[in-house]
DNA sequence: CAGGAGTGTCGAAGCGCTTCGACAACGGGC
DNA sequence: GCCCGTTGTCGAAGCGCTTCGACACTCCTG
C-alpha cells in the first residue's frame, strides 16, 4: 500500500497525493476529493520511515521523564500524560526517554534524526544536558529553569511567586512565626530548579513580611520525624507550607496527633489540585498546562517560530478553608 | 554525515560499512577494524528513517501505559520504566501511547510502520485491543491475559495462584475467618483480567481449604468505610489480605483505630515489593521481571522467534511479620 | 594443478516519500 | 489577439540506508 497506489486510483501522480496530504501546494477541489476518497476507500497511512527521509520530519518528539527515587511519580506522570496528549493533537507522537540515559540518550536520538525535538523534565541549576542540548541544533523546551537560560526555551510554573503567594497569604492572615516543609534533602543537593526557587520565594517573602520562619526538607518517612520536631522547636508555629505531594499526609497526621490541625494550625500545599487531599487550600501545580504549552512552545520552535525565553505561569492560590486567621 | 563518508574515510563501500554495523555478513577482522574508528573519528550515526525505510526495521517498540483513575500510577509507572530499561538493553526505544488512543492508536502506529511491535498493559478481559492486535500482523506482547488468548503471546504474575497463596498462608496459620480487599468497583466492571484472576484465585482457594471469606473492592476514600463495615459486620475476622496499594494505608489505620492491628489481626499484602510499607507481608509483583521478560519475548517475536503462548509467574510470598497464627 | 567451496567486498537496485522545476491551461489587461 | 501571471498537475531526482547478486580471491581436496 504506496502512495502510488493511491494516485493509480485516483488518477493522478503520486506527487499530487502528496500535496494533497501535506498542502504544501494548491490542488482543486474536485481533486483533493478524489485523492482524500481513494486514501480512504485504500486505507492508506504513509510510511513514516519514507516520509522522515524524505522530508527530514519524523513528527516524532522525544520526552525525558524523571524517574528517580525522589521524584514523585504521580505528579511526573501528570506532565507526561499531558505532554503525549498535547503531541497528539499537534500530530506528533512521544518516544520516551528516561534520565538515566542522560545527555548520551538526546545525543543518539538526535544524531539518528529519530525526532523532531525534545521535552526536557527535572531541569537542575547547573544541569549536564543544557550544554548538550544546545550544542545539538536539536529543538527543544524545557519543563523547569536551569541557571544560564541562554538561547533556551523554558517554561514553568512561578515558584519563586508560589513561594512567596503561600507566605503572603499566611502572613496576611495574621501570622507570623511558619515554617516550609520541602522536598527530600537529595533534591536540593542536586539543585533542582522549582525546589531551589520555591524555596528562595519563600524565604524571600518570609525576610519582606518579617516573620519568623525555618523551611526543612522531607521525606513521606521523615515527615513524622519533621512534624514532631517543629512541635517541639517552635512552639509558636501557626502556619505550615508544604511543598512536597507524599508527605502532606503524614505530616499533617503527625501535627492532628499533636492535638494540631485546622484552623488552630494553618497548612497550606503547593502541587497538582487532583492530587492535594480534599480540604486543604493550596497553588496549584498546573502540570496539564504546562506538559501543553511545552508542546506548543516545541513545536512552533520545530517549525522555525518562536524565540527562545523564559515562560514562568502566574501561581494561584485555592483557598480550600485549611488556613485562617491566627488565632 | 552518512554512511558513505564513512566508507570513503575508511576505504571501503558503502555496503561494506552496513555489514560491519548488522553484522549480517562476514567481514575480516582489519576491515571491521578500519570502519569502526571511521564511525568512531567521525561520530557516525545512521539515520532512523533512512534505516527503516530500507530495512523494515524501525528498532522502536510501542507501549500503551494504562492511565486511568483506577490504576494506581506508581505501580504502571515500574512497568513503563522497566519496559523502557529492557527495550534499551535490546537496541530499541520506547514509543509512547496511550489507552486513550485505544484501538486507533495501535493501528495508526501499525500502519505507518512506526513501530516494529507493541507491548499493552492493563488487558482487560474482552479487550476491544486484542482483535485489532490479531488483525494487524504486528508482534505483540500483553502484560496481562484476555479471556481469549488464542494466538497470543501474553504474560503475567499468576494472579489465581498470588491469591491462594495469601489464603494458604492464613489458612495454615490456623485462620478460618478472611477477608480480601481488592481493587476499585470500576477495575471489576471493567473486568481487568489481573482484579478478576486475583479474586478468583482467592474465591477458590477459600472454597478448598473450607474458610469463611468475603471480599469487597476498595478505593483509598472508600478505605475507611470498607475496615468499618468488616468490624461490624465480621467480628471474628482475623486475617486480611489486600490487593490495592493506595488503600493499605488508609485501610490498615482503620483497622488499627478500632484497635485490632498485628499480630491479632493479620494483614498481607499483593504488590510491588518496594511499594509494600516496610512492615508487611507481601505477595510480591515482578513489574521489574515482567516489563523486561515482555520486552525479550516481543524482541524474539520480531525477530520470528518464539510461540504465542501465556506465561504465568509464580507468585512468592515474603513473610514480614505481619500475619500471625491466629491467636 | 584443476575444480570447487568458502570468504570478503563491491555495485546497483530499490525502500516509499517529498519537493523542485517545468509546463499546460486558463483568464485578464491592454 | 498577444503577453503575462496564476493555478493545478506532473515527472524525476533525490533522502540514506539495506540487501542481493556478482565477483575476485584464497584455500582445500582429489
Amino acid at each position: 500500500m504506496r502512495i502510488s497506489d493511491v494516485a493509480r486510483h485516483a488518477g493522478v501522480s503520486p506527487s499530487t497525493v502528496s500535496y494533497v496530504l501535506s498542502g504544501k501546494r494548491s490542488i482543486s477541489e474536485s481533486t483533493t476529493r478524489r485523492v482524500r476518497e481513494s486514501i480512504e476507500a485504500l486505507g492508506y497511512q504513509p510510511h513514516a520511515g519514507a516520509r522522515s527521509l524524505a522530508s527530514r520530519r519524523t513528527s516524532v518528539i522525544a520526552l525525558v521523564v524523571p524517574l528517580r527515587d525522589d521524584v514523585h511519580v504521580p505528579v511526573a506522570m501528570r506532565f507526561a500524560v499531558s505532554v503525549v496528549t498535547a503531541a497528539r493533537t499537534h500530530d506528533h507522537d512521544v518516544l520516551l526517554l528516561t534520565q538515566g540515559e542522560g545527555p548520551d540518550g538526546l545525543r543518539r536520538v538526535a544524531g539518528s534524526a529519530m525526532v523532531d525535538g525534545v521535552i526536557v523534565m527535572d531541569v537542575e541549576a547547573d544541569d549536564a544536558r543544557v550544554p548538550v542540548l544546545r550544542s545539538l541544533g536539536l529543538p527543544s523546551v524545557l519543563i523547569g529553569v536551569p541557571e544560564d537560560t541562554e538561547a533556551l526555551t523554558c517554561i514553568d510554573l512561578d515558584f519563586s511567586a508560589a513561594g512567596a503567594l503561600c507566605v503572603d497569604h499566611l502572613a496576611d492572615l495574621g501570622h507570623t512565626d511558619v515554617a516550609f516543609v520541602g522536598q527530600p534533602p537529595s533534591v536540593y543537593e542536586r539543585r533542582t530548579g522549582f525546589a531551589e526557587r520555591t524555596l528562595a520565594g519563600f524565604e524571600a517573602a518570609v525576610a519582606r513580611r518579617g516573620l519568623r520562619a525555618t523551611s526543612h526538607p522531607c521525606t513521606p518517612e521523615s515527615a513524622r520525624h519533621v512534624a514532631d520536631a517543629l512541635q517541639r522547636e517552635r512552639p509558636d508555629l501557626t502556619g505550615v507550607i508544604v511543598h512536597n505531594e507524599p508527605s502532606v499526609g503524614p505530616l499533617l497526621d503527625a501535627f492532628a496527633e499533636h492535638g494540631r490541625s485546622a484552623p488552630e494550625l494553618s497548612a497550606l500545599v503547593i502541587g497538582p489540585s487532583p492530587l492535594v487531599p480534599q480540604p486543604l487550600t493550596s497553588v496549584d501545580l498546573p502540570a496539564e498546562e504546562l506538559g501543553g504549552r511545552a508542546v506548543r512552545l516545541l513545536v512552533d520552535k520545530i517549525d522555525g517560530l518562536g524565540e527562545p525565553g523564559v515562560t514562568l505561569l502566574e501561581p494561584g492560590l485555592t483557598d480550600r478553608g485549611s488556613t485562617a486567621h491566627r488565632t
